[in-house]
DNA sequence: CTGGATCCATGATGATACTG
DNA sequence: CAGTATCATCATGGATCCAG
Protein backbone atom coordinates (compact mmCIF):
# COMPACT_ATOMS: atom_id res chain seq x y z
CA UNK A 1 0.00 0.00 0.00
CA UNK A 2 1.15 3.66 -0.13
CA UNK A 3 1.58 5.25 3.09
CA UNK A 4 1.52 8.94 3.17
CA UNK A 5 4.64 9.65 5.15
CA UNK A 6 5.39 13.18 4.07
CA UNK A 7 6.39 15.14 7.38
CA UNK A 8 7.38 18.43 8.13
CA UNK A 9 9.97 17.73 10.17
CA UNK A 10 9.95 20.98 12.35
CA UNK A 11 9.89 20.89 16.36
CA UNK A 12 6.49 22.24 16.45
CA UNK A 13 3.19 20.42 18.06
CA UNK A 14 1.29 22.11 16.11
CA UNK A 15 3.34 20.74 12.76
CA UNK A 16 3.40 17.40 14.49
CA UNK A 17 -0.47 17.55 14.69
CA UNK A 18 -1.36 18.48 11.24
CA UNK A 19 1.27 15.01 10.09
CA UNK A 20 -1.50 12.71 11.64
CA UNK A 21 -4.35 14.97 10.55
CA UNK A 22 -3.85 17.49 7.95
CA UNK A 23 -4.25 15.09 5.12
CA UNK A 24 -6.10 15.89 2.70
CA UNK A 25 -10.18 14.39 3.78
CA UNK A 26 -8.51 13.69 7.74
CA UNK A 27 -10.69 15.90 9.51
CA UNK A 28 -13.69 15.05 7.91
CA UNK A 29 -13.03 11.40 9.05
CA UNK A 30 -12.94 12.78 12.31
CA UNK A 31 -15.66 14.64 12.08
CA UNK A 32 -17.82 12.49 10.80
CA UNK A 33 -16.31 9.51 13.75
CA UNK A 34 -17.19 12.02 16.23
CA UNK A 35 -20.73 11.56 16.21
CA UNK A 36 -20.41 7.43 16.96
CA UNK A 37 -19.49 4.51 15.53
CA UNK A 38 -19.50 4.20 11.54
CA UNK A 39 -19.57 1.65 8.81
CA UNK A 40 -16.60 2.28 5.44
CA UNK A 41 -19.92 2.54 3.58
CA UNK A 42 -21.73 4.85 6.25
CA UNK A 43 -18.53 7.39 5.82
CA UNK A 44 -18.55 6.59 2.04
CA UNK A 45 -22.21 7.96 2.18
CA UNK A 46 -20.85 11.12 4.10
CA UNK A 47 -17.75 11.77 2.62
CA UNK A 48 -19.06 12.14 -0.87
CA UNK A 49 -16.26 12.32 -3.51
CA UNK A 50 -14.24 10.60 -1.90
CA UNK A 51 -13.01 7.13 -3.50
CA UNK A 52 -12.55 3.93 -1.65
CA UNK A 53 -8.76 4.18 -1.67
CA UNK A 54 -8.55 7.09 0.20
CA UNK A 55 -10.67 6.08 2.69
CA UNK A 56 -9.38 3.29 3.39
CA UNK A 57 -6.00 4.84 3.41
CA UNK A 58 -6.99 7.03 5.72
CA UNK A 59 -8.75 4.97 7.57
CA UNK A 60 -5.54 2.95 7.92
CA UNK A 61 -2.99 6.21 8.87
CA UNK A 62 -5.66 7.41 11.72
CA UNK A 63 -5.34 4.04 13.14
CA UNK A 64 -1.65 3.31 12.62
CA UNK A 65 -1.51 7.21 14.63
CA UNK A 66 -3.95 6.00 17.51
CA UNK A 67 -6.69 8.31 16.74
CA UNK A 68 -9.34 5.22 14.92
CA UNK A 69 -9.87 1.95 15.90
CA UNK A 70 -11.14 -0.85 13.44
CA UNK A 71 -13.22 -3.20 15.67
CA UNK A 72 -13.77 -6.60 13.79
CA UNK A 73 -15.81 -9.12 15.50
CA UNK A 74 -15.46 -12.65 14.56
CA UNK A 75 -18.36 -14.22 12.61
CA UNK A 76 -19.31 -10.13 12.12
CA UNK A 77 -19.64 -8.87 8.33
CA UNK A 78 -19.33 -5.40 9.09
CA UNK A 79 -16.46 -3.58 10.77
CA UNK A 80 -16.87 -0.85 12.68
CA UNK A 81 -14.56 2.22 12.84
CA UNK A 82 -14.86 4.60 15.77
CA UNK A 83 -12.63 6.92 17.77
CA UNK A 84 -9.79 6.76 20.73
CA UNK A 85 -9.63 8.59 23.58
CA UNK A 86 -6.91 10.70 21.24
CA UNK A 87 -9.39 10.81 18.44
CA UNK A 88 -12.08 12.21 20.47
CA UNK A 89 -9.54 14.75 21.71
CA UNK A 90 -9.65 16.55 18.13
CA UNK A 91 -13.71 17.55 19.17
CA UNK A 92 -12.65 21.20 19.45
CA UNK A 93 -10.34 21.71 16.26
CA UNK A 94 -13.67 20.37 14.60
CA UNK A 95 -15.73 22.58 16.57
CA UNK A 96 -13.79 25.64 15.69
CA UNK A 97 -13.38 24.94 12.42
CA UNK A 98 -16.97 24.65 12.26
CA UNK A 99 -17.78 27.97 14.11
CA UNK A 100 -15.30 29.54 11.47
CA UNK A 101 -16.61 27.59 8.54
CA UNK A 102 -19.90 29.26 9.75
CA UNK A 103 -18.78 32.77 10.08
CA UNK A 104 -16.29 32.84 7.68
CA UNK A 105 -16.90 30.66 4.84
CA UNK A 106 -20.87 30.24 5.03
CA UNK A 107 -22.50 29.52 1.73
CA UNK A 108 -26.33 28.64 0.99
CA UNK A 109 -26.94 24.78 -0.43
CA UNK A 110 -26.40 24.79 -4.25
CA UNK A 111 -28.35 22.82 -6.45
CA UNK A 112 -26.69 19.18 -6.71
CA UNK A 113 -24.44 19.78 -3.55
CA UNK A 114 -24.45 16.69 -1.08
CA UNK A 115 -25.89 17.28 1.70
CA UNK A 116 -26.02 14.98 4.59
CA UNK A 117 -28.73 15.49 7.33
CA UNK A 118 -25.93 14.82 9.79
CA UNK A 119 -23.63 17.80 8.50
CA UNK A 120 -26.76 19.71 8.52
CA UNK A 121 -27.38 19.08 11.96
CA UNK A 122 -24.28 20.09 13.02
CA UNK A 123 -24.32 23.15 11.42
CA UNK A 124 -27.87 24.28 12.97
CA UNK A 125 -26.55 23.09 15.86
CA UNK A 126 -23.69 25.03 16.40
CA UNK A 127 -25.40 28.40 14.75
CA UNK A 128 -28.33 28.13 17.48
CA UNK A 129 -24.94 27.74 20.05
CA UNK A 130 -23.24 31.03 18.38
CA UNK A 131 -26.68 32.59 18.39
CA UNK A 132 -26.67 31.80 22.13
CA UNK A 133 -29.88 31.63 22.55
CA UNK A 134 -31.38 29.85 25.97
CA UNK A 135 -29.30 28.72 28.23
CA UNK A 136 -31.31 25.77 29.48
CA UNK A 137 -30.76 22.14 28.72
CA UNK A 138 -32.37 20.20 26.08
CA UNK A 139 -32.70 17.44 24.26
CA UNK A 140 -33.76 16.67 21.11
CA UNK A 141 -34.44 13.53 19.14
CA UNK A 142 -34.31 13.44 15.38
CA UNK A 143 -35.13 10.72 13.33
CA UNK A 144 -34.75 11.29 9.90
CA UNK A 145 -34.94 8.77 7.36
CA UNK A 146 -34.52 6.08 9.60
CA UNK A 147 -31.45 7.46 11.47
CA UNK A 148 -31.29 8.71 14.69
CA UNK A 149 -29.59 11.60 16.64
CA UNK A 150 -29.81 13.30 19.73
CA UNK A 151 -28.87 16.66 20.29
CA UNK A 152 -28.39 17.83 23.64
CA UNK A 153 -27.62 20.88 25.44
CA UNK A 154 -26.30 20.93 28.83
CA UNK A 155 -26.76 24.57 29.07
CA UNK A 156 -23.30 25.58 28.24
CA UNK A 157 -22.51 23.14 25.26
CA UNK A 158 -24.81 21.39 22.25
CA UNK A 159 -23.37 17.70 21.38
CA UNK A 160 -25.01 15.55 18.61
CA UNK A 161 -24.32 12.11 18.96
CA UNK A 162 -25.68 9.32 16.47
CA UNK A 163 -27.96 6.63 17.80
CA UNK A 164 -31.71 6.56 19.56
CA UNK A 165 -31.19 8.62 22.43
CA UNK A 166 -31.35 5.63 25.88
CA UNK A 167 -34.44 7.38 27.19
CA UNK A 168 -36.71 9.95 25.98
CA UNK A 169 -36.18 13.48 24.84
CA UNK A 170 -37.61 16.68 25.53
CA UNK A 171 -38.29 16.58 21.50
CA UNK A 172 -38.79 14.25 19.41
CA UNK A 173 -38.74 15.45 15.23
CA UNK A 174 -39.80 12.76 12.60
CA UNK A 175 -38.92 14.11 8.81
CA UNK A 176 -36.73 13.21 5.93
CA UNK A 177 -33.97 15.39 4.52
CA UNK A 178 -35.75 17.44 2.99
CA UNK A 179 -38.10 18.16 4.53
CA UNK A 180 -35.38 19.11 7.61
CA UNK A 181 -34.19 21.38 4.81
CA UNK A 182 -37.21 23.11 4.40
CA UNK A 183 -37.96 23.48 8.16
CA UNK A 184 -34.17 24.81 8.78
CA UNK A 185 -34.35 27.03 6.14
CA UNK A 186 -37.61 28.23 5.18
CA UNK A 187 -39.54 27.59 8.30
CA UNK A 188 -42.03 24.78 6.89
CA UNK A 189 -42.95 21.90 8.67
CA UNK A 190 -44.39 20.07 5.67
CA UNK A 191 -43.65 16.75 6.52
CA UNK A 192 -42.65 16.60 9.71
CA UNK A 193 -43.54 15.37 12.89
CA UNK A 194 -42.95 17.19 16.32
CA UNK A 195 -43.90 15.83 19.77
CA UNK A 196 -43.19 16.72 22.64
CA UNK A 197 -44.66 18.92 26.01
CA UNK A 198 -45.86 22.21 24.31
CA UNK A 199 -42.60 24.19 26.40
CA UNK A 200 -40.02 22.60 24.72
CA UNK A 201 -41.47 22.45 21.22
CA UNK A 202 -42.06 26.14 20.78
CA UNK A 203 -38.53 26.57 21.98
CA UNK A 204 -37.54 24.19 19.36
CA UNK A 205 -39.77 25.83 16.49
CA UNK A 206 -37.75 29.04 17.89
CA UNK A 207 -34.62 27.64 17.71
CA UNK A 208 -34.32 25.31 14.67
CA UNK A 209 -33.99 28.20 12.10
CA UNK A 210 -31.24 29.86 13.70
CA UNK A 211 -28.97 28.78 11.13
CA UNK A 212 -31.17 30.75 8.31
CA UNK A 213 -30.65 34.18 10.34
CA UNK A 214 -27.18 33.80 11.60
CA UNK A 215 -25.96 34.19 8.13
CA UNK A 216 -26.07 37.61 6.93
CA UNK A 217 -29.37 38.52 4.57
CA UNK A 218 -26.75 39.83 1.90
CA UNK A 219 -25.33 36.43 1.78
CA UNK A 220 -28.77 34.98 1.72
CA UNK A 221 -29.79 35.09 -1.69
CA UNK A 222 -26.58 34.00 -3.10
CA UNK A 223 -27.65 30.72 -3.35
CA UNK A 224 -29.97 28.14 -3.30
CA UNK A 225 -32.04 26.39 -0.94
CA UNK A 226 -33.14 23.11 -3.39
CA UNK A 227 -30.92 20.91 -4.30
CA UNK B 1 -0.21 30.34 -11.64
CA UNK B 2 -1.33 27.02 -10.66
CA UNK B 3 -4.28 27.73 -8.36
CA UNK B 4 -5.49 25.08 -6.26
CA UNK B 5 -9.17 24.60 -6.52
CA UNK B 6 -10.09 21.14 -5.24
CA UNK B 7 -13.26 21.76 -3.00
CA UNK B 8 -15.32 18.91 -1.49
CA UNK B 9 -18.56 20.68 -2.92
CA UNK B 10 -20.55 19.53 0.62
CA UNK B 11 -22.90 21.02 1.89
CA UNK B 12 -20.95 21.59 5.25
CA UNK B 13 -19.20 24.30 7.40
CA UNK B 14 -16.15 22.08 8.35
CA UNK B 15 -15.60 21.32 4.94
CA UNK B 16 -15.75 24.53 3.58
CA UNK B 17 -13.25 25.84 6.16
CA UNK B 18 -10.94 23.21 4.98
CA UNK B 19 -11.06 24.12 1.47
CA UNK B 20 -9.95 27.44 2.85
CA UNK B 21 -6.85 26.09 5.17
CA UNK B 22 -7.11 22.77 4.54
CA UNK B 23 -4.20 22.37 2.30
CA UNK B 24 -0.61 21.70 3.07
CA UNK B 25 1.44 24.25 4.61
CA UNK B 26 -1.61 26.74 5.10
CA UNK B 27 -2.27 26.24 9.17
CA UNK B 28 1.24 26.74 9.23
CA UNK B 29 1.84 30.10 7.49
CA UNK B 30 -1.36 31.33 9.37
CA UNK B 31 0.22 29.98 12.86
CA UNK B 32 3.35 32.11 11.82
CA UNK B 33 1.14 35.14 11.21
CA UNK B 34 -0.56 34.52 14.42
CA UNK B 35 2.47 36.25 16.03
CA UNK B 36 2.41 39.32 14.00
CA UNK B 37 3.26 40.52 10.10
CA UNK B 38 6.13 38.60 8.68
CA UNK B 39 8.12 38.71 5.72
CA UNK B 40 8.21 36.32 2.96
CA UNK B 41 11.46 35.47 3.57
CA UNK B 42 10.59 35.63 7.57
CA UNK B 43 7.92 32.86 6.79
CA UNK B 44 10.57 30.80 4.79
CA UNK B 45 13.20 30.78 7.83
CA UNK B 46 9.76 29.33 9.52
CA UNK B 47 8.32 27.09 7.31
CA UNK B 48 11.50 24.77 7.01
CA UNK B 49 11.01 22.75 4.08
CA UNK B 50 8.84 24.90 2.54
CA UNK B 51 9.40 25.60 -1.16
CA UNK B 52 8.87 29.58 -2.62
CA UNK B 53 6.34 28.61 -5.23
CA UNK B 54 4.20 26.78 -2.72
CA UNK B 55 4.68 29.99 -0.14
CA UNK B 56 3.82 32.14 -2.59
CA UNK B 57 1.12 29.90 -3.85
CA UNK B 58 -0.31 29.34 -0.11
CA UNK B 59 -0.17 33.21 0.37
CA UNK B 60 -2.07 33.80 -2.75
CA UNK B 61 -4.54 31.57 -2.16
CA UNK B 62 -5.18 32.90 1.62
CA UNK B 63 -5.27 36.21 0.12
CA UNK B 64 -7.92 34.86 -2.27
CA UNK B 65 -9.88 34.02 0.77
CA UNK B 66 -9.71 37.22 3.00
CA UNK B 67 -7.27 35.22 5.54
CA UNK B 68 -4.48 37.35 4.79
CA UNK B 69 -3.56 40.73 3.37
CA UNK B 70 0.05 41.28 1.55
CA UNK B 71 1.02 44.74 2.66
CA UNK B 72 3.36 46.56 -0.30
CA UNK B 73 4.12 50.11 0.36
CA UNK B 74 5.07 51.69 -2.63
CA UNK B 75 8.91 52.37 -2.89
CA UNK B 76 9.26 49.93 0.07
CA UNK B 77 11.37 46.80 -1.01
CA UNK B 78 9.59 44.27 1.43
CA UNK B 79 6.13 43.20 1.47
CA UNK B 80 4.83 42.32 4.88
CA UNK B 81 1.91 39.80 5.12
CA UNK B 82 -0.72 40.13 7.95
CA UNK B 83 -3.73 38.24 8.77
CA UNK B 84 -6.81 39.79 8.63
CA UNK B 85 -9.58 39.79 11.46
CA UNK B 86 -10.92 36.43 10.01
CA UNK B 87 -7.66 35.29 9.87
CA UNK B 88 -7.39 35.97 13.51
CA UNK B 89 -10.34 34.11 13.82
CA UNK B 90 -8.15 30.98 13.31
CA UNK B 91 -6.12 31.38 16.46
CA UNK B 92 -8.51 28.64 18.13
CA UNK B 93 -7.51 25.79 15.91
CA UNK B 94 -4.02 26.44 15.93
CA UNK B 95 -4.22 26.39 19.80
CA UNK B 96 -6.30 23.62 19.80
CA UNK B 97 -3.87 21.68 17.24
CA UNK B 98 -0.79 22.65 19.40
CA UNK B 99 -2.76 21.57 22.66
CA UNK B 100 -3.70 18.23 20.53
CA UNK B 101 0.15 17.88 19.65
CA UNK B 102 1.50 18.15 23.00
CA UNK B 103 -0.81 15.58 24.41
CA UNK B 104 -0.89 13.36 21.51
CA UNK B 105 2.06 13.96 19.28
CA UNK B 106 4.99 15.18 21.30
CA UNK B 107 8.38 14.12 20.58
CA UNK B 108 11.55 15.66 21.77
CA UNK B 109 13.48 17.36 19.33
CA UNK B 110 15.06 15.54 17.14
CA UNK B 111 18.93 16.00 15.97
CA UNK B 112 18.94 17.75 12.97
CA UNK B 113 15.39 19.01 13.17
CA UNK B 114 15.03 22.57 12.49
CA UNK B 115 13.96 24.41 15.55
CA UNK B 116 12.59 28.00 15.35
CA UNK B 117 12.77 29.92 19.02
CA UNK B 118 9.09 31.20 17.89
CA UNK B 119 7.99 27.88 17.93
CA UNK B 120 9.92 27.10 20.90
CA UNK B 121 8.08 29.57 23.08
CA UNK B 122 4.56 28.85 21.52
CA UNK B 123 5.26 25.19 22.59
CA UNK B 124 6.31 26.35 26.13
CA UNK B 125 3.48 28.73 26.46
CA UNK B 126 1.18 26.23 25.71
CA UNK B 127 2.16 23.70 28.02
CA UNK B 128 2.44 26.04 30.71
CA UNK B 129 -1.19 26.94 29.99
CA UNK B 130 -2.06 23.31 30.14
CA UNK B 131 -0.54 22.76 33.50
CA UNK B 132 -2.63 25.21 34.77
CA UNK B 133 -0.08 26.33 37.45
CA UNK B 134 -0.38 30.03 38.20
CA UNK B 135 -3.43 32.03 37.39
CA UNK B 136 -1.28 34.98 37.68
CA UNK B 137 -0.88 37.89 34.95
CA UNK B 138 2.64 38.02 33.77
CA UNK B 139 4.33 39.55 31.17
CA UNK B 140 7.96 37.67 29.79
CA UNK B 141 9.74 39.21 27.19
CA UNK B 142 12.14 37.67 25.15
CA UNK B 143 15.17 38.33 23.13
CA UNK B 144 16.42 35.54 20.94
CA UNK B 145 19.02 36.41 18.70
CA UNK B 146 18.19 39.80 18.31
CA UNK B 147 14.14 38.78 17.93
CA UNK B 148 11.84 40.15 20.69
CA UNK B 149 8.76 37.99 21.66
CA UNK B 150 6.42 38.61 24.39
CA UNK B 151 4.84 36.21 25.88
CA UNK B 152 1.67 37.58 28.01
CA UNK B 153 -0.94 35.99 30.61
CA UNK B 154 -4.18 38.05 31.55
CA UNK B 155 -4.52 35.39 34.14
CA UNK B 156 -6.74 32.99 31.92
CA UNK B 157 -4.71 32.45 28.79
CA UNK B 158 -1.16 32.86 27.02
CA UNK B 159 -0.88 35.10 23.94
CA UNK B 160 2.45 35.16 22.06
CA UNK B 161 3.56 38.10 19.92
CA UNK B 162 6.78 38.93 18.28
CA UNK B 163 8.06 42.61 19.35
CA UNK B 164 8.78 44.31 21.52
CA UNK B 165 6.82 45.39 24.24
CA UNK B 166 5.64 48.91 24.72
CA UNK B 167 5.67 49.14 27.85
CA UNK B 168 8.36 47.29 30.82
CA UNK B 169 7.92 43.50 30.99
CA UNK B 170 8.00 41.64 34.32
CA UNK B 171 10.82 39.46 33.04
CA UNK B 172 13.17 39.92 30.38
CA UNK B 173 15.04 37.02 29.17
CA UNK B 174 17.98 37.20 26.87
CA UNK B 175 19.28 34.43 25.13
CA UNK B 176 20.29 32.20 21.93
CA UNK B 177 17.41 29.73 20.68
CA UNK B 178 20.68 27.15 21.94
CA UNK B 179 20.45 28.36 25.27
CA UNK B 180 17.12 28.88 25.72
CA UNK B 181 16.42 25.17 25.05
CA UNK B 182 18.98 23.96 27.35
CA UNK B 183 16.82 26.27 30.17
CA UNK B 184 13.43 24.76 28.66
CA UNK B 185 14.65 21.00 28.62
CA UNK B 186 17.52 20.68 30.82
CA UNK B 187 17.17 23.80 33.64
CA UNK B 188 20.41 25.44 32.61
CA UNK B 189 20.76 29.08 32.14
CA UNK B 190 24.14 29.38 31.19
CA UNK B 191 24.51 31.97 28.39
CA UNK B 192 20.96 33.23 29.60
CA UNK B 193 20.26 36.70 31.00
CA UNK B 194 17.25 36.99 33.49
CA UNK B 195 16.48 40.23 34.49
CA UNK B 196 13.19 41.35 36.75
CA UNK B 197 11.65 41.39 40.04
CA UNK B 198 12.86 38.65 42.13
CA UNK B 199 8.88 37.00 42.81
CA UNK B 200 8.44 37.50 38.75
CA UNK B 201 11.75 35.66 38.24
CA UNK B 202 11.42 33.19 40.46
CA UNK B 203 7.75 32.25 38.84
CA UNK B 204 9.58 31.93 35.06
CA UNK B 205 12.33 30.19 36.39
CA UNK B 206 9.63 27.31 38.08
CA UNK B 207 7.07 27.33 35.24
CA UNK B 208 9.29 27.90 32.00
CA UNK B 209 10.58 23.88 32.15
CA UNK B 210 6.82 23.24 31.94
CA UNK B 211 7.33 21.78 28.66
CA UNK B 212 10.05 19.22 29.72
CA UNK B 213 7.90 17.73 32.41
CA UNK B 214 4.31 17.62 31.29
CA UNK B 215 5.11 15.03 28.76
CA UNK B 216 5.84 11.88 30.19
CA UNK B 217 9.15 10.39 31.59
CA UNK B 218 8.52 7.26 29.18
CA UNK B 219 8.63 9.31 26.41
CA UNK B 220 11.75 11.59 27.72
CA UNK B 221 14.91 9.16 26.72
CA UNK B 222 13.19 8.68 22.93
CA UNK B 223 14.90 11.57 21.64
CA UNK B 224 17.65 13.88 21.74
CA UNK B 225 17.35 17.48 23.16
CA UNK B 226 20.61 18.28 21.24
CA UNK B 227 19.66 19.28 17.56
C1' DC C 1 -24.27 -6.75 -0.40
C1' DT C 2 -19.96 -4.84 2.38
C1' DG C 3 -15.21 -3.79 2.30
C1' DG C 4 -12.10 -3.09 0.00
C1' DA C 5 -7.85 -3.62 -4.00
C1' DT C 6 -5.92 -2.41 -8.70
C1' DC C 7 -4.79 0.32 -12.68
C1' DC C 8 -4.28 4.57 -14.77
C1' DA C 9 -4.78 9.77 -15.28
C1' DT C 10 -4.08 14.13 -13.33
C1' DG C 11 -2.92 17.62 -10.45
C1' DA C 12 -0.46 19.17 -6.27
C1' DT C 13 3.83 19.37 -4.22
C1' DG C 14 9.06 19.20 -3.98
C1' DA C 15 13.93 20.14 -5.78
C1' DT C 16 16.73 23.13 -7.99
C1' DA C 17 18.01 26.98 -10.45
C1' DC C 18 17.41 31.52 -11.73
C1' DT C 19 15.58 36.69 -11.99
C1' DG C 20 13.49 41.65 -11.37
C1' DC D 1 13.92 40.65 -0.86
C1' DA D 2 10.45 38.41 -3.20
C1' DG D 3 9.50 35.78 -5.84
C1' DT D 4 9.32 32.76 -10.99
C1' DA D 5 10.62 28.74 -14.14
C1' DT D 6 11.39 24.09 -15.06
C1' DC D 7 11.33 19.46 -14.15
C1' DA D 8 10.46 15.35 -11.18
C1' DT D 9 7.68 12.94 -7.91
C1' DC D 10 3.93 11.69 -5.23
C1' DA D 11 -0.85 11.97 -3.62
C1' DT D 12 -5.40 11.92 -5.08
C1' DG D 13 -9.41 10.95 -8.21
C1' DG D 14 -11.98 7.90 -11.56
C1' DA D 15 -13.12 3.68 -13.03
C1' DT D 16 -13.18 -1.00 -12.52
C1' DC D 17 -12.74 -5.36 -10.39
C1' DC D 18 -12.68 -8.85 -6.59
C1' DA D 19 -13.12 -11.66 -2.16
C1' DG D 20 -15.94 -13.02 1.84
Amino acid sequence: MTRNVRSYGHFCVTARALESVGDRWSLLVIRDLLTGAKRFTDLMDRLAGITPKTLSQRLDELADTGIVVADRAPGRREVWYHLTPAGADLGPVIDDLNWWGLRHAWRWPQAGEPLHAEHLLRCAIQAIDLAAGSREPARWHFRIGGADYLAESDGHQWTLTAGAPPDAADVTITATTQSLIALIFAGSDAGIDITGAPGPVRRFREEIGTLATVVGPAQARSGSVWP
